[in-house]
DNA sequence: TATAAAAACGATCATACGTTCGTTTCCAGA
DNA sequence: TCTGGAAACGAACGTATGATCGTTTTTATA
C-alpha cells in the first residue's frame, strides 16, 4: 500500500496544522513527537516530510501565522477609530475576544518562544513588539489629550496586556461567565485603572 | 575513581535543585535532559539517583516547595491587617516582589503545570486556589464593606493575577525601571480599578 | 580504628526520537 | 489514455533519552 485514495496535498497540510496546533497547546512542542502527530492525522511518520521540512518548521510556521493574522486584525479594528478612550476600549474587546477565540494559538505564541530557533525567535518577538505598539500609542494619546493618567507608558502597557492575556490560562467558553461580562469586567478594570 | 572527596549529600541534592531550576527555566523540562543537569553540576547522570527518585520527582519538588512557600508568605505579609484596602495594597507588593525575586520559580510554577502527573499536578492546583482565595477574600471584604466596586470577584482576581503575575515574563531587575516605580503604577492600576 | 552507609563512577539497557530514503500507488494535466 | 509528479508507505539510521546496576571510594559513626 503507497498512496491512500482521496489524498490531497493542501488538505493533508491543513490537517497537520490543526493537529500539530493542537498537540503542542496541549503537550508542549518538545513533548509532541512527530508520530504522535502523524498519528493523529493518520499518516506513518515520514509522510509527513511531504507537507513540512522539519518539527521546527511546523512550529514556526503555526506561530507567525497566528501574529501576522493579529497584526492584521487589530489594524482593522482600530481603524478609523481616533478618541484614545474609543480606542483602548475597542482594543480590549478585540484583544479579549481574539484571544478566547485562539486560545491555543496564543499560549503557543508565547509559551513555545523558547523552543524556536534564535533566529525564528527574533521575527516573533518583532512582531509581539509591533502589536504592543499599538496599545502604547493608544496610552500615549490619551496620556497627550489629558484624558488619561498613567505612569510609565511602556510599563502600563505590559500591566494591561498581561492581564487582558491572562484569562486565556482559564476562561472557559462554556462556563459559568459568558463573554459579554467577561469582556465587561475587564474593561472597567482597564479603564477605571487609567482613565483621569 | 569513585566517590568524589568533599562531596557530600545535602549540598549536592542543592546544586541538583538549583541548576534544575535554571534549566528547566530556561529551556522547559522537557527539553532538560538528566545528562545537562548531571554536567552542570559536574556529575555523571547515573549518580543524580543517589539525590532524586525520578526526573518528575525534581519538579515536583521545585514547584511544590515554591508553592509551600509562597503561601506561607502571604499569609505572613497580610496578618494582623483587616482594612481591605491596606490588605490589597499589601497584596500587591507582596505579590510583585515575591514574583520578581522569584522569577524562575513562578514560571516553572505555571509553565510546566501540564509535565507534571496528573496527581502531582491536582496537588499543584489545590495550592494555587488556596493562594488565589486569599485575593478572592480580600476583594470580597472590600466588597462587603463597599470600598471596592466591582463585577464578578473570582474575574475580578484572575484578572488582577494575571496582571500582577505577567511582569514576570517581562520584568528586568537591572534594567530601566526600578522596583518600587513598578509596584507604585502597578498598584494605582489595580486600586484605580477597584475602588468605589 | 573498624565498618557500614553514603555518594560517586562508568557501562549499559531498552526505548523513543527526528529524519531519510527507496518504493509504491494514486491523481491530474496533456 | 498515457505519463510524470504528488503523496503515501514502511523500513531504517543515528542519536539521545531516562533509568538501572555493580563497583569503588570516601565519609561518618561507634
Amino acid at each position: 500500500m503507497a498512496r491512500t485514495a482521496g489524498s490531497s496535498g493542501p488538505k493533508t497540510l491543513s490537517a497537520i496544522r490543526e493537529a500539530g496546533l493542537q498537540l503542542i497547546y496541549q503537550r508542549g512542542y518538545e513533548a509532541m513527537s512527530l508520530r504522535d502527530l502523524a498519528a493523529r492525522v493518520g499518516l506513518q511518520p515520514g509522510s509527513l516530510y511531504n507537507h513540512i521540512a522539519t518539527k521546527q518548521a511546523l512550529l514556526f510556521d503555526l506561530v507567525h501565522n497566528h501574529m501576522v493574522t493579529l497584526l492584521e486584525s487589530v489594524d482593522a479594528a482600530l481603524a478609523g477609530i481616533d478618541d484614545p478612550t474609543d480606542a483602548l476600549e475597542t482594543f480590549i474587546a478585540f484583544h479579549l475576544t481574539y484571544h478566547i477565540e485562539r486560545k491555543r494559538e496564543v499560549f503557543i505564541g508565547s509559551a513555545e518562544l523558547r523552543s524556536l530557533t534564535p533566529k525564528n525567535r527574533r521575527k516573533i518577538v518583532d512582531l509581539r513588539r509591533a502589536y504592543e505598539d499599538r496599545l502604547c500609542r493608544i496610552l500615549e494619546h490619551g496620556a497627550r489629550k489629558r484624558q488619561f493618567r498613567i505612569g510609565d507608558i511602556r510599563v502600563s502597557a505590559y500591566a494591561i496586556l498581561a492581564m487582558l492575556t491572562g484569562i486565556c490560562t482559564w476562561y472557559d467558553p462554556g462556563g459559568r461567565i459568558d463573554r459579554k461580562e467577561l469582556i465587561d469586567v475587564h474593561t472597567r478594570l482597564v479603564l477605571q485603572g487609567v482613565l483621569k
